[in-house]
RNA sequence: GGGCGAUUAGCUCAGCUGGUUCAGAGCACCUCGUUUACACCGAGGGGGUCGGGAGUUCGAAUCUCUCAUCGCCCA
């Protein structure tokens, strides 16, 4: 076991024991008698290609996941994919394009037949890839939102819908991407500053009696038109209202109208209305009975109505269009500068168009009202409590979903519709066809055939499909067993960013299915960033490879790396440096192994008290360690417990206790097995973690039969802290040493004697009836101390004095000290303590203080008091002597 | 315009229900060190009065108000 390399390697490693598991079959889970732990993933995008968001997501799960298995509950973490509508169909459309193929040549089952393949040939790549982060997933449970199960489920939760009552198809204004010829939802719009124009533009009063001035953004759409509205109150148009004015570029005219939605300080006071390309335009259309003129077709090309100029143009080329034509005709007065909010697809990257469209909606006002009880009730706990008042504020604010999407890769909206005798459209909504038909005939008359049925083209928003997860991947919608012991899952790991999108309709379908929450907790992680703070994004190309990363560090520095530093709902700013922390820590621990492992154990050595005693301590201490971890993770505070038990392992067992317990030359049993034992718990504790290389200490520190992923590790329910207060004694004492020997230019390792009042407190620890104690042994090890003499004080005028807390210790050493450098530290110090001391003092004479303050603390401040005075002896004690 | 949240060391953040020696960590910084686990290291050190102001309290980084700045969400 001499052949360690100085430096941990993880690549053999990390597959090598990925591979053992999962051949062991650990991350497979069935229902049992166990209590069940279960997380479902969030399905990422089948497109998906691993990104630091995924790794930062995962790995928490990964800890959740396999911190529950080590305490011997059943864990499951559902993975899977979804098959994101939008995204996918442009990879797919454009996978043609390159092939030649134009998605409007093609039928739609052609089109989806080509979707499928190329599904099956590149979707999913993530899912591997997760495996080299250490994901600890049940494989076998992979599900995908378009397969079978799932998309029965779908169809299922739609018909019931329907049938309560709960949706329904209207006519409304949507955000029309019209390069991906689609709905999107308001999540999937970006709004941003852009630069543009606003045209003042002249409406002419019909009856020639004067004119208007409307400012637009958009002159493009002042063929659609049909009126416009001034505020009601606004003197300079009054005169105006109910008049008819010649719209440019047309010969129609519309009238002037008066409402209080018009700002009178905005542009001339005075708002052109077109009610079919604006959503406030629309509502005022409502108000006023107005023509809906629509002029753009679902390409964002101008149709006829449009006028024959501008019919056929794209959007943006009649706006020039349309500005050309009004200066040529006299009616723009000015084209101005001006900055606006633009919202544009978050895919596709174009201005959205207002667009009447008619959709299918869910009426939110019932799930909603389940969904926020949810969370009022701490029935489900968001992590951290901030986003229950975001939560709480868009659930009150709720408004209906439209969950159409005018695509092919998806699942297909099951409504039929048939044109009945009067040529009223019916509208039949039924799992398949076949059911469909049959309401239709059993309404309209056996004459109805399959043929005068025509499926609705759309398909559901993809979300319609991901709010059903939790239930839907343990096939909760047709069969029970699992869902019964599955159900609800522990906890959702995701991104604040879905909180609206997905978290909450989770809850939401939870609720209206299975009568229950979807999961206790909900745990928000962080965005990750790049040290500017910008978001990680493709664009600005300031993402690391996530693949590269690992290959170059390993998976546990990644994993210790962003978890070190990811507050619940905290942001990530990502640094390379966050990674190689993980890899020191890595090696630290590594050759932690090889110092142990290169130690000779001689059976016939007795254990010596100072290592008995260093061993009680270091075990005490991990029990405590061990207890606050605990609470780490109950509150969900995993960067926090990592760190400390980083802490831990770094300060505590390496730099004090194996150095506490390092032999000369051999070591005895006892201390080994102990010093080995200490490792294999920490190895326990801080293998959600780090997975692969506590696995790899765990069984090169000892034969074993179990593997470390699967010991469950016994968490202590108290422990005993007596040793702290003299360990805390011996590294402040061990640490003033090292000072003292620093600040005099000594060699570290230079034997030095040392003294003691022989009435200060701290003598018993050091010696007792003459004898040194262990403690002391310890002392002269890590401190390299030849002697501790106990003596009266005036046989040490001519040592060196220090202190320790409040305690004075002498040092016999030739002074090279900087003594005015010394005075200048002391004499601050002195005056920092005279302060303190002072503010104690004044609370103590405070009367109401004494009187209404606990005791304890009270005896505190007294305590604190006649430390700092001590303190303040101690100083002048070694002024004096300098 | 409405809502949510933030402001603690050079940087990134802890500090939970107000009180355990005038605020902790990691990184960065400074000094020293390469005699046998680790320079992906060891030892030691410096650095902040908790955004400004007011208030509640015996006592506030921690509670309240206010101002400022920033971020996010929704209009």
């Amino acid at each position: 076991m001499t052949e360690l390399s100085a430096h941990y390697d993880p690549s053999d490693i990390e597959s090598k024991w990925y591979a053992h598991w999962e051949s062991q079959g650990y991350f497979h889970s069935t229902p049992d008698d166990r209590e069940a732990y279960s997380i479902v993933i969030p399905p990422p995008n089948v497109t998906g290609v691993l990104h630091m968001g995924h790794m930062l997501n995962n790995t928490i799960q990964d800890i959740l996941i396999r911190k529950a298995r080590l305490d011997g509950k059943n864990a499951c973490w559902v993975p899977g994919t979804d098959h994101a509508s939008i995204a996918t169909e442009a990879k797919v459309v454009r996978m043609l394009r390159e092939k030649g193929i134009k998605k409007g040549d093609l039928t739609r089952d052609e089109y989806l037949a080509h979707a499928w393949e190329w599904k099956e040939k590149y979707g999913g790549i993530i899912l591997k890839q997760l495996r080299r982060l250490g994901a600890s997933c049940d494989w076998e449970r992979t599900a995908f939102t378009m397969d079978e199960e799932r998309s029965a489920a779908v169809l299922e939760v739609f018909v019931d819908l329907y049938k309560k009552g709960k949706l329904y198809r209207k006519q409304r204004m949507v955000n029309w991407d019209p390069k991906a010829q689609t709905v999107l939802s308001n999540e999937e719009v970006i709004y941003a500053e852009e630069n543009a124009k606003i045209y003042k533009v002249r409406y002419d009063l019909a009856d020639g009696s004067g004119s208007l001035v409307v400012a637009t953004t958009r002159p493009e759409t002042i063929p659609g038109d049909t009126a416009v509205a001034v505020h009601p109150e606004d003197e300079r148009y009054s005169a105006s209202v109910g008049k008819q004015l010649r719209v440019p570029l047309t010969d129609r005219t519309v009238p002037v109208i008066a409402d209080d939605y018009v700002d009178r300080e905005f542009g001339t006071g005075a708002l052109k209305i077109t009610p079919a390309h604006d959503p406030n335009d629309y509502e005022i259309g409502e108000r006023h009975q107005l023509e809906l003129r629509d002029t753009i077709n679902a390409d964002g090309t101008m149709n006829e109505l449009a006028g024959p100029e501008l019919a056929g143009l794209d959007r943006a080329d009649a706006r020039k269009a349309a500005v050309k034509l009004l200066e040529a005709t006299g009616n723009l007065v000015a084209a101005d500068d001006y900055r606006h909010s633009v919202g544009r697809s978050e895919r596709t990257q174009v201005p959205i168009e207002p667009r009447l469209s008619l959709q299918w909606y869910v009426d939110m006002e019932t799930l909603a009202a389940n969904a926020l009880r949810a969370v009022e009730s701490d029935e489900v706990t968001l992590h951290p409590q901030k986003y229950v008042g975001v939560y709480k504020h868009w659930m009150n604010n709720i408004r209906d979903w439209c969950i159409s999407r005018q695509l092919w890769w998806g699942h297909r909206i099951p409504a039929w519709y048939v044109s009945d005798a009067e040529g009223e459209e019916k509208v039949y909504v039924a799992t398949t066809a076949a059911e469909a038909l049959a309401q239709a005939q059993g309404d309209l008359g056996e004459h109805i055939t399959a043929d005068d049925l025509r499926q609705d083209e759309d398909v559901l928003d993809t979300w319609f499909s991901s709010w059903l997860w939790p239930m839907s991947v343990f096939d909760g919608f047709s069969t029970q067993e699992e869902i019964d012991y599955y159900y609800p899952t522990s906890v959702l790991v995701t991104g604040w960013d879905i909180i609206f999108l997905w978290v909450a309709r989770m809850v939401m379908a939870g609720y209206e299915w299975k009568e229950e929450r979807p999961f206790h907790d909900v745990y928000f992680t962080g965005m990750v960033r790049d040290k500017q703070r910008r978001k990680m994004s493709k664009s600005l190309g300031n993402s690391p490879d996530a693949l590269g990363l690992i290959d170059e560090y390993g998976a546990d520095a990644v994993r210790f790396g962003m978890m070190s530093c990811s507050p619940a709902g905290g942001d990530l700013l990502f640094d390379d440096k966050l990674i190689q922390n993980g890899r020191n820590f890595c090696n630290k621990m590594w050759n932690a192994l090889r110092l142990i492992k290169g130690w000779q154990v001689d059976d016939s050595l007795p254990t010596d008290a100072g290592s008995a005693l260093a061993s009680e301590w270091i075990s005490a201490s991990l029990d405590q360690q061990i207890m606050q971890l605990q609470e780490s993770y109950e509150s969900y505070r995993l960067s926090e417990g990592l760190i400390s038990l980083y802490s831990f392992v770094w300060g505590e067992y390496c730099s004090w206790y194996l150095e506490m317990i390092k032999p000369e030359g051999a070591i005895d049993r006892a201390t080994y097995e102990h010093c080995i034992q200490v490792y294999s718990r920490i190895c326990q504790a801080l293998h959600p973690f780090m997975p692969f290389i506590t696995e790899e200490i765990w069984h090169l520190l000892a034969e074993r039969e179990t593997d470390c992923i699967v010991t469950p590790m016994s968490v202590p329910s108290a422990s005993s802290d007596i040793l702290a207060t003299d360990f805390a004694v011996l590294k402040e004492l061990v640490s003033g040493v090292r000072e003292l020997r620093s600040k005099n230019g000594l060699k570290q390792r230079a034997p030095m004697t040392l003294a003691i009042a022989s009435d200060s407190p701290h003598a018993g620890l050091w010696s007792t009836d003459g004898e040194p104690t262990p403690l002391y042994a310890l002392l002269a090890r890590l401190a390299y101390v030849a002697e501790l003499q106990t003596a009266q004080v005036d046989e040490l005028d001519e040592w060196t004095v220090f202190t320790v807390g409040t305690e004075k210790y002498y040092a016999q050493i030739e002074r090279k000290i900087d003594i005015q450098e010394e005075r200048k530290r002391l004499q601050e110090q002195e005056q920092r303590l005279q302060g303190f001391a002072r503010g104690i003092e004044k609370k103590l004479s405070n009367e109401r203080f004494v009187s209404n303050a606990p005791e304890q603390v009270v005896a505190l401040e007294r305590k604190k008091l006649a430390d700092t005075l001590t303190k303040l002896e101690n100083i002048t004690t070694q002024l004096a002597k300098l």
